[in-house]
DNA sequence: TGTACATCAGTGAACGCGCGTTCACTGATGTAC
DNA sequence: TGTACATCAGTGAACGCGCGTTCACTGATGTAC
């Protein structure tokens, strides 16, 4: 599977239109918003007529569908490249390989960070997500912005969340707990587990984790990690901060920081 | 200014539709979001034709920044009346009598809040913000959501932005630092004032803050309490959590302890 | 109180537009014998 | 190598739709004398 060199050229030749379709689309929404996206404006837009683009997507909605799913596959991807340098030399043909999870015996270099590596890691991946949402910020929005009130979004999006999910346990299994250090909050310092939010993420982890069970403070964790990186990326996304006068990576380091315990 | 009592009948009948008109947008961008504002659909279900609504409103853009100015002017009032129990027993007329700023001598009380009566007041804030926002997502997105890459919100609405800042900057003023307690990061513990942000946000206060110059640790805080908050509520409100088997108040309020310093 | 006028809410027809999508068809590319 | 057939990309016309918006007009409401 995923072998370029056995497709037939009539199938290359697909793969490639079907690949500017969807760059056609990417530009048109990092222009004018996803609700802009015209099926015929891309067509024009490649110089063919309208209905050719049916020979590739069933309509719209699938377009639109197969473009979420490329944004969460490229920001999995992203948050694994930062954890793991180099997992591989050569780049994956973006997504038209199909849903496939990709076995990718992840457990061979697993030496848990070297006990405090774990910090940068974090960092790392924290780096990478906003370098990422800056450089498309309208993919960004397609992922975490507002949601429209009917859509769901396709089923096999969730196995890819859960890739990302398993990046951030990873990464927050060593991080400062929180609770202790006044970083988190959650319960009394120093008690640990008493909060009612622990009680109710326990057992929740083996939902992602390798290992069948997360502790609930990594899982709070790595939620707290998602929604502040969240929080100020997607109002700096948004430009909330722009009439405000400082730079707001200066905020994201900060909640950074935060985070590490620093 | 303001008093209804003067107004002549076709004042208020003019008052009534544009209220009726707006109210009906509301539902409709709670219903099929923002994109999906119809001015001709508005029309047919008040049981008038389209092209009367233009006696109301300049066009359909006109009508959708209306509402995000409304959105604002009730966030502002939702925080202020947190903080300030019972301002007037009457409630105002959402709104329709204009953008003024309303001067409101909020000078009389203000006893710094009895110490330590800051920190319930701050929670009050954000469970105010919270109710508010799950009380109509779409609203909430209307303002935090994903921005149209073209679309400027109104001028107006900066000098609302000004009133939410000028409160989130009163109940941090006496919220643990942060720096100190480790809850929030920024430069190293107990240094205090030496972090590039910290750096860039002095002076910055002045154009919310009733004083001059708010320091740039309540800045900060401010910022923090902001973000952090708009995280974990927009995931929420997206339907980020909903799969995952916990009741996403939980985390918001470990996130509300976690910024009071418990 | 009554008449003449001004104001203004709302209508209905119309314009032009671009949208998603279908359908029958052409012509090129690949495949089988 | 050559012929017959199947596959499939792309076209052009057409359908129906709803949109925002304009315009001339009607009829009711308010105002001035």
């Amino acid at each position: 599977m995923a072998d370029t060199g056995t497709k037939t050229p009539r199938e290359r030749y697909r793969a490639q239109v079907r690949a500017e379709i969807k760059e056609r689309a990417r530009e048109q929404i990092a222009t004018a918003g996803a609700s802009a996206l015209s099926l015929n404006a891309i067509a024009k837009q490649m110089g063919m007529s309208g209905p050719a683009l049916y020979r590739y997507f069933a309509g719209r909605d699938d377009l639109i569908t197969e473009l979420i799913r490329d944004a969460y596959r490229s920001l999995a991807d992203t948050c694994r490249a930062a954890v793991e340098p180099e997992p591989e030399p050569e780049t994956r043909p973006e997504s038209e390989t199909g849903p496939e999870s990709e076995p990718e015996t992840k457990t061979e270099t697993e030496t848990e960070g070297t006990a405090d590596s774990a910090g940068p890691d974090a960092a790392a991946v924290a780096y990478a997500i906003r370098a990422w949402a800056l450089a498309d910020p309208q993919r960004y929005f397609l992922i975490y912005g507002t949601p429209v009130p009917g859509y769901h979004a396709p089923a096999d999006t969730t196995a890819i969340v859960s890739e990302v999910m398993t990046v951030l346990l990873r990464v927050c299994a060593n991080l400062p707990a929180g609770d202790e250090a006044g970083a988190m909050g959650g319960s009394a310092a120093g008690a640990g587990t008493g909060s009612p939010l622990d009680a109710a993420l326990t057992g929740l982890g083996g939902r992602w984790a390798d290992d069948a069970s997360a502790p609930p403070g990594t899982l709070h964790r790595a939620l707290v990690f998602w929604t502040r990186l969240h929080g100020t990326l997607s109002l700096e996304l948004a430009g909330h901060f722009t009439e405000m006068g400082f730079d707001p990576e200066l905020l994201f380091a900060a909640e950074v920081d935060a985070l590490l315990g620093r």
